[in-house]
DNA sequence: GGCGACTATTCATAGCCGCG
DNA sequence: CGCGGCTATGAATAGTCGCC
C-alpha cells in the first residue's frame, strides 16, 4: 500500500530519475488539462514540451499545427506567406508539371509584389526576403510582450 | 457559503457565459501546471491558447518564444534560418552601421550557401528560397504526425 | 457582466510496489 | 530501470456570493 501523497515544494528535483518520473506524470496531466480546457470552453490549445532529455512532446486541440500556424502567420501577417500554392487546383494529381511550374512562378511573382520589391537586383531581393523573414520573427517576439499576461 | 464542487462531465458548456468562466479558470490552472512542470523537471514548455472569443493567451517556461523557435527551426533545420544576425557583436549599439550592413551581407551569403543555390539567377534563387520556406512548413506539418503521441 | 473570494468536492499525483 | 497500478493526500475547481 502506498504511503499516499505528501506535500512537495515546487522546485527542481535533484535526482535525475525523480525529474524524469515527475516529467512523465505531469506531462500527461498537463495534456489532460489542455484537453479538458478545449472540451469545456471550445478554446483552441497547443502545448509544446521539451523533456529534460530534449525529446519533443506536443498536444493540440482541435489541432496543434493549425493553432500554431494561425498564431505564427494568419494572426500576425496579412499576406499568407507560407501558404501552399497548389491549393487552387490540388484535386487531380498526375497533371502536367509544366502548368504547375507556371502557377508556381505566377504565385512567386505575386508574392514578390506583396513584398514591394522589383525582381531586378538578385542580392537586394534576397536581402528583402530575409528581412521579411526576420520581421516575421520580430513580430512573433513583439507579440509575446503584447499578449503575455501569463504568470 | 458556496455549495462546493460537484462532478461535471467534460463536454462543451452550452451557455456562453459558463464557457467563458470555465475558460478563464482553467486557463490559469493550465498555465500553473505548465509552470510546475518546468520547475520540477526543468522541461521547456510553451502553451498557446485561443479563447472562445478568439483572444490569444500564451505561456512559456523558461521562454515561450525560444521554445517555439527551437521547435520550428533549430530542431528541424540544421541552419539557423531566422536567427538574428546581430548576435555576435550586439553589446554596443551606436556602432557604425556600415559594418553592420557588411555583416548582414556576409550572413546572407552564408545563409544562401546553406541553401545550395548559386547567386546568379535571381528568379530561380528566389524560387529556391520560397521552396525552402515551404519545406520548413511541410516539415512542421510532417513533424506533427511523427511526434504526436498525444491522444 | 466580469472578476475575486470562498468552500465543499472532485481530481491529480508523490511515494511505493511489482512486474518485465 | 522504466512503467503502470495503487492509495492517501494535496491541489484544482464548480457553484455561489459580493463587489465594481
Amino acid at each position: 500500500m502506498g504511503t499516499g501523497k505528501k506535500k512537495i515544494e515546487i522546485k527542481r528535483k535533484e535526482k535525475e530519475t525523480d525529474r524524469l518520473v515527475a516529467f512523465s506524470k505531469r506531462r500527461r496531466g498537463l495534456f489532460k488539462k489542455a484537453h479538458q480546457l478545449h472540451s469545456l470552453s471550445a478554446a483552441h490549445v497547443a502545448v509544446l514540451v521539451f523533456s529534460p532529455a530534449g525529446k519533443i512532446y506536443i498536444y493540440g486541440d482541435p489541432c496543434f499545427a493549425d493553432t500554431i500556424d494561425k498564431f505564427l502567420y494568419n494572426a500576425t501577417s496579412p499576406n499568407p506567406l507560407l501558404t501552399h500554392t497548389n491549393s487552387s487546383a490540388a484535386c487531380d494529381h498526375d497533371a502536367d508539371d509544366a502548368r504547375e511550374d507556371f502557377q508556381e512562378m505566377e504565385a512567386l511573382k505575386a508574392w514578390l509584389e506583396t513584398l514591394n520589391v522589383d525582381t531586378c537586383d538578385d542580392v537586394n531581393d534576397l536581402l528583402s526576403v530575409k528581412n521579411d523573414l526576420q520581421q516575421i520573427r520580430d513580430r512573433l517576439i513583439q507579440r509575446m510582450s503584447v499578449v503575455a499576461d501569463s504568470n
